[in-house]
RNA sequence: CGGGCUGUAGCGCAGCUUGGUAGCGCGCCGCGUUUGGGACGCGGAUGUCGCAGGUUCAAAUCCUGUCAGCCCGACCA
């Protein structure tokens, strides 16, 4: 690559619509260029590295037995239909028509058809396992594009799905999609973790994802020090504590609490007219019960309660997650369950046998033989040693309540601290939610027909560039890994010598005829400044500036990353540029 | 979807308060001088001032509407 006439501009500024570190770069140094909100050109170099990354995935998949195939991303609405997606998705689908009216959408995933295409072709367990992959343009409508091509309405994804007769041969092809995703994201450059993440609904599934660990990523998750325990949030169990002893826990009392619609006014009142001997009440001391009406898929609804320490509020998501695919709303209609005592909601009403046929989940945390403060489902009363196990029951527990950092790790038991990442890969068990909603079954040993288990796994190839470019820049440029760098080598010849050039060429042909792929700065009257900067903008790991050290008979070779160069014989310059190049001694 | 900010040359921006010839820097073209850290001189090209309507003798500027972008939040790979 020449840059005299490569396609490229860098840009002297930062465009000013850029924010992150990765979309400013990408952009000034001429990676990638915006064409609308979240949908970008690759240009030249960009394009080389996209490619380079697909590679990597390639070749890990095709290693791991993958099979490559492609669909086409503009689908038909039936499939989708079918699994009922085309009105889940929502909004975040991108639909159009054919000129008969017909619908169509632009793949967002394709679940349904790879499921489809094992249904067309295979009907017996002898053909099974396989697991299929393309690499592939994806679209979705997102509400709100941002941050360049890390978070693109068109993307490229690498998604593959695993197909089983059973359980173990599901667990085997997640496994290897572990392992496979491992080496890919070491091959990139990555600093990654892998967190425990939620399967939804289908029980006992497993759900991992692979975050690149970045100050500014979107998703937040906990982990722990001490045992490497790490999960998203959604995910996270709260350990149960062992039961305690409640025989010498006092008797059951009801107490007067006017004007404590709020834990923090009940702890108030409660530390002013019924004082503990030991220590000062706290929000903890509390148990706080929220109502919230669920929806089923089949558009029952029912009241819920859940019950938590007062020193702590319901995660939205959290409990989205655990009710999934049911959904939730707050509960308003008071009126509608008159049992319910806002303000003043305890045990004593709550529970799926009782009256008001509310049933009640309680956090991990609410376990036999402890005590709590709550509502006496009396307006301006509070019940004191309510003891669980002893004075009230529940109907089951649920991980609702937020996680916060200094909780307990659910591994060790140490405390949990909080980072943020950007997903870079998801590996799932689907189970046969899709093999069951579109009819792939396949014949037994015993001739019976048994429905199919998946898995499906993705990983970001064009969100992989701009992540690694957000982890390898300075404020100079991009610095990428030499894995996935647009060129092996970028060659800098400054002065108006001819000889420069000649040499520059000298060197350049000596490198590619060995392999490497190299850029080489051959632009005359373009002054050294200028090429300095450009080739630290773009970020290529290894510079070679030939130059006027050249009257002496030598070159320079610079590492982009630390900066510090060297100077070697032109003579000797290809074989030290190799040696450099490939990370062995000349 | 809610809140805030912004739309003027390829890029970054000024001009708008107080209506009157559309500007600056970078980049681009030509000539010359320069060549180790984004050189300099001279000359030049490039505009639907987001769009539509209105007020006015006259609108980038004032009014109304609308579209788009960015950031934060909600949501999501």
């Amino acid at each position: 690559m020449r840059m005299s006439s490569l396609f490229l501009r860098t840009l002297r500024e930062d465009p000013a619509d850029a924010e992150v570190p990765s979309h400013r770069l990408l952009v000034r140094a001429g990676y990638v260029r915006r064409v609308s909100p979240g949908i970008y050109t690759w240009l030249p170099l960009g394009l080389k590295v996209l490619r380079r990354v697909e590679e990597i995935v390639r070749q890990e998949m095709d290693a791991m037995g993958a099979q490559e195939l492609l669909f086409p991303a503009l689908l038909p609405r039936e499939p989708f239909e079918t699994t009922g997606r085309w009105t889940e998705y929502g909004p975040n689908i991108f639909r159009l028509q054919d000129r008969k009216g017909a619908d169509y959408l632009l793949g967002p995933t394709h679940e349904e058809l790879f499921t489809l295409a094992v249904k067309d072709m295979y009907s017996s367990y002898k053909d099974l396992p396989v697991t299929l992959y393309q690499i592939q343009t994806k679209y979705r409508d997102e509400a709100r594009p941002r941050a360049g091509v890390l978070r693109g309405r068109e993307f490229v994804m690498k998604d593959s799905y695993s197909f089983a007769v059973d359980d173990a041969g599901l667990d085997k092809a997640y496994d290897q999609h572990r392992e496979t995703y491992i080496r890919i994201f070491d091959r990139l450059g990555f600093h990654y973790v892998i967190v425990a993440a939620m399967a939804g609904a289908m029980g006992g599934s497993k759900s991992e994802e692979f975050l690149a660990t970045a100050e500014n990523g979107e998703d937040t998750y906990v982990h722990c020090p001490q045992c490497g325990y790490a999960a998203n949030v959604e995910a996270v169990r709260v350990p149960a504590p062992p039961a305690l002893d409640f025989t010498t826990t006092p008797a059951a009392r009801a107490e007067d609490t006017p004007d404590t619609p709020t834990i923090a006014k009940l702890v108030d009142v409660l530390n002013a007219r019924f004082p503990r001997d030991d220590r000062a009440w706290a929000a903890g001391d509390t148990l706080k019960n929220v109502i919230v009406k669920v929806t089923h898929p089949d558009a029952s609804t029912e009241v819920v309660a859940i019950g938590l320490p007062g020193d702590r509020d319901v995660d939205e998501k959290r409990l989205e997650a655990q009710l999934e695919p049911s959904t939730f709303e707050v509960f308003d209609d008071f009126p509608s369950v008159p049992q319910l005592v806002k303000g003043y909601i305890g045990p004593g009403v709550l529970g799926a046998e009782k009256d008001a046929k509310v049933r009640y989940l309680v956090d991990p945390r609410v376990v036999d033989g402890t005590a709590w403060v709550t509502g006496a489902d009396v307006q301006g009363q509070h019940v004191l040693s309510l003891v669980m196990g002893r004075d009230f029951t529940v109907d089951g527990t649920i991980e609702a309540a937020e996680v916060r950092v200094g909780d307990a790790c659910p591994n060790c038991g140490h405390a949990l601290e909080a980072a943020r990442g950007i997903e870079m890969g998801h590996i799932f068990q689907l189970g046969r939610k899709y093999a069951e909603a579109l009819g792939l079954k396949v014949l037994d040993e015993n001739g019976k027909l048994v429905t199919v288990t998946m898995g499906s796994y993705g990983v970001g190839v064009s969100r992989a560039v701009a992540c690694v470019a957000e982890g390898n820049h300075d404020e100079r440029g991009l610095i990428w890994p030499r894995q996935i760098s647009p060129a092996d080598v970028h060659v800098v010849a400054t002065g108006k010598d001819e000889e420069v050039y000649l040499a520059a060429e000298d060197i350049t042909r000596g490198l590619e005829a060995a392999g490497l792929v190299v850029l080489v700065d051959d632009r005359r009257k373009v002054s050294p400044g200028v090429k300095f900067k450009d080739s630290e903008l773009i970020g290529v790991p290894t510079i070679v500036v030939v130059g006027r050290g050249l009257a002496e008979g030598v070159v320079e070779i610079k590492d982009r990353r630390s900066g510090e160069g060297r100077s070697v014989p032109v003579e000797s310059a290809v074989a030290e540029i190799l040696a450099e190049v490939r990370g062995t001694s000349a």
